[in-house]
RNA sequence: GGCCCAUUGGUGAAAUGGUUAACACAUAGCCCUCUCAAGGCUACAUUCAUGGGUUCAAAUCCCAUAUGGGUCACCA
């Protein structure tokens, strides 16, 4: 009996003749360099903080040297796939702003030509590859039970020699023909493994994008290519559907190095081109015990895409975080290109690390804060204002209803050489800024923090005396502070710091404390923006107001 | 255990055989200042995991050791 015999055995109703699709999905034609990748993700959970990372710089790339970026979904596990595993992931793309040109938009939907890209929907196609190897004798069923792989495995432990299904370790692949078509039509149950070449005292080199060269054995393990439900497995699938779908460089977490082997044998026995390969260190953090561990989906919510969002970070500060941590020369590029997009960066895998890299919190934040201080108010106002549509309804619809007076609080201090930065999320900002509503204002007598002026009296006097001899609302910033200077002097309160350091006991107290009345006053807080700013946003109404709160008294 | 990878300050890192080891974050101090947020200045690795070697010269090359990571599934 022939292996052809054998492959229409297994496979009756799939043709082999792979021609057919090697004829449908064309080599694209796009310009001289251009990079096709692909982010290719299986539906078990969120998106990862890695596999966004690597997402991103494959997206990144592609549009960088004007290719293509595809969406590809991997579940061909259907043990682990969860339900509406594609939805969650499209959504965490969509979170993050990372649009594909081509690949699954839904369960059912999809754009460009070179689908489907879902691989439970390319079982035909992997089978035509898989009946192809059959009958060039490159592939074979095999029969071993769970048990009997576990049998050999402790067997090779027990010797001490590699572990694995190779050579003279295997029991299926020289069988014959004959008797592998009985035992299929008995009934027994088998998988498609494949009938390796390869000799493992030789070795393959990979040309990784990132790490440069790496030598590693050949393989010689007759690795599953088709399991017993007919579907394939990550290594025979990722070989066929990159060359397929025409991808150009693969971009993936590091834990695939040492599955390349296997990779670039297939790409040779199908007669494949070879994509290029980038295989990027995985992201870390340090554990509460200070030990260094990759970030886990399970235990670290900062993992999870969906957590920038809540959080309100912008996703453009996350990307450029992304970026000084793929790229190690990008934050002196963007420093010293201070009004380029970030898409114009040239991104260079050589500049990638190859150690896993720590996620930085901290620095996400500081990246973030210098971010939204580059944004003009209205851009500012937009944002907070999508943000809090979802995440705080109320005060949503509290900026709305001011919306004017909102973005004229979000300009305090931005329009300047060095805008304010102190909003390092949206999810900041209310509390920053609560205290400008007199819907969100309503303190008790302890809320407010005066802080070296501790008598009601000497307060009520300050800011009696304030009101009604210095407040003018109409007065510019010059006039406005020469005033509070002159009630210092009035009150026996140093209006110069100078003088007052020299000589402190000569004054009540200095000019800070009479700021701090008002600025406490009107805010409660000792700490603000630049006061003149917001009593002139407050107006007077609202000033006078709040000063004879503590008239009562 | 086999194979592969990594190891520069609290953190991310630069430097790819040449002389004082960039820069950024964090931290501390000072200055500026109506308080903050910033900003400016200064400090913070006698040393690049350890031990050998090559060289006039090593964080950079070689070897060994240690530590950490990955992988060795009908998971991806």
């Amino acid at each position: 009996m022939t292996n052809e015999d054998l492959a229409n055995v297994i496979f009756p109703n799939v043709s082999s003749d792979t021609s057919i699709y090697e004829k449908k999905y064309p080599e694209r034609n796009l310009k001289e360099g251009a990079i096709v990748t692909r982010f290719a993700p299986s539906p078990t959970g969120f998106v990862h903080m890695g596999s966004l990372r690597t997402a991103f710089v494959s997206q990144f790339v592609s549009k960088n040297s004007g290719g293509v970026f595809y969406l590809r979904i991997e579940d061909t596990d259907g043990k682990r796939s969860i339900e509406n595993g594609i939805e969650g992931i499209i959504k965490d793309l969509n979170d993050f702003d990372i649009t594909i040109d081509e690949g699954a938009l839904s369960e059912t939907k999809s754009i460009g030509n070179y689908g489907p890209y879902i691989q439970s929907e390319r079982k035909s196609i992997y089978q035509a590859y898989a009946k192809k190897l059959i009958e060039e004798g490159l592939a074979y069923p095999c029969f071993c039970t769970e048990e009997e792989i576990d049998s050999i495995r402790e067997k090779q432990e027990h010797k001490k020699t590699r572990i694995g299904y190779y050579g003279a370790w295997t029991k299926c692949r020289d069988l014959s023909n004959e008797e592998r078509i009985e035992r299929i039509k008995n009934g027994e149950k088998y998988i498609i493994r494949l009938k390796s070449p390869g000799n493992f005292e030789r070795k393959v080199v990979l040309n990784d994008l990132v790490r440069g060269k790496i030598e590693m054995p050949e393989n010689d393990l007759d690795v599953v290519l088709i399991k017993s439900d007919g579907l394939p497995l990550y290594h025979f699938a990722h070989v066929i559907d990159d060359h397929l779908m025409r991808t150009t460089h693969v971009l993936r977490g590091d834990e695939w190095i040492s599955s390349y082997p296997i990779h670039t044998q297939l790409f040779k026995l199908l007669r494949f081109e070879e994509p290029k390969y980038g295989h990027l260190g995985v992201v870390m953090k340090v554990d509460e015990t200070g030990a260094r561990r990759k970030l886990s989906k399970r235990k670290d919510p900062e993992a999870a895409v969906s957590y920038y969002h809540e959080k309100g970070i912008p996703i453009d500060a996350v990307k450029l975080y992304l970026l000084t941590i793929a790229n190690s020369n990008f934050e002196s590029w963007l420093s010293s290109n201070p009004d380029k997009s970030y898409n114009e960066f040239k991104f260079d895998f050589k500049k990638m690390s190859e150690s896993g890299s720590l996620f930085d919190v901290e620095k996400l934040l500081n990246i973030s804060k210098n971010y939204i201080s580059k944004l003009t108010a209205e851009e500012v106002y937009a944002n907070l204002e999508k943000f809090t549509a979802i995440y705080d309804k109320d005060f949503n619809k509290l900026i709305k209803n001011y919306k004017d007076y909102t973005t004229n609080i979000l300009n305090i201090e931005r329009v300047q050489k060095k805008p304010r930065k102190d909003y390092a999320s949206y999810s900041d900002i209310k509390n920053h800024i609560w205290y400008m509503y007199d819907e969100l204002f309503k303190p008790d007598k302890e809320d407010y923090d005066f802080q070296n002026i501790k008598d009601f009296n000497e307060i009520n006097k300050i800011l009696n005396l304030y009101l009604n001899k210095y407040y003018d609302f109409n007065d510019d910033k010059d006039t406005w502070f020469n005033k509070i200077k002159d009630m210092c002097d009035e009150l026996g309160y140093a209006s110069n710091m100078k003088d007052y350091k020299e000589n402190p006991s000569n004054y009540k107290g200095n000019i800070t404390d009479i700021t701090t009345v008002i600025r406490v006053s009107l805010t409660t807080k000792a700490m603000t923006p630049d006061l003149y700013e917001i009593m002139k946003l407050l107006g007077p109404e609202k000033v006078s107001e709040r000063f004879l709160i503590f008239n009562v008294d």
